[in-house]
DNA sequence: TAGACATTTAGATAATTCTCTAAATAATAA
DNA sequence: TTATTATTTAGAGAATTATCTAAATGTCTA
């Protein structure tokens, strides 16, 4: 959970995972909301993967980015853990 | 909320949060429950305090630290949005 | 096969973060 | 007032992060 809670700390990757949530997306698409360089966005798209929160597949000269649901789900129950207040039990 | 996120990312300032919401502690409490010095305690309290997560009063020689709950909840709520499915509607 | 396109990796740098010790501030006790 | 306790601030060093350009890799098309 740990890197879950680093990938979340940068607003570029929250945003990058605002718009996979939209459905998947290739590199350059992604790329196109952002203004930094496509080496800088694999970076935080590596982040992202080493958190196990997205998956990816080629699809011929691209790369497709998407929310991978199962980690996503369990990372938004832990976060909700945390938020949840001592009193109230399972 | 980007403080939040920041605040967050950081496994011993979660661990203080979760400290804090059994109610509050001082200083020196807190700091039982961790190896560091008291000074790096307090730049992980002054992280916290700048999301304002936390909350502080002087109760003589000691500073009470506790959880502002209402800057705590907004935080849930951002937080429940970033894992919010497009298609759930509020 | 050669060249073009899409993405990642390597290597470098500047900025930020975590941590420490020492010093400063605030409140209490002798 | 002086000493003691509790906490924060200052200043510095090591580690990490975000970013860049250039080079490498993988795939497609002419």
């Amino acid at each position: 959970m740990q890197s879950v809670w680093e990938a979340l700390a940068d607003p570029h990757r929250r945003k990058i995972l605002s718009l996979l949530k939209g459905g998947e997306m290739s590199v350059s698409e992604i790329h196109a909301h952002f203004d930094f360089s496509g080496a800088t966005l694999s970076h935080h798209l590596a982040k992202l993967k080493a958190a196990g929160l997205v998956i990816t597949r080629r699809k011929g000269q691209q790369i497709i980015y998407g929310v991978h649901m199962s980690v996503f789900e369990e990372a938004a129950q832990a976060v909700s853990d945390m938020f949840r207040r001592e009193e109230e039990s399972p």
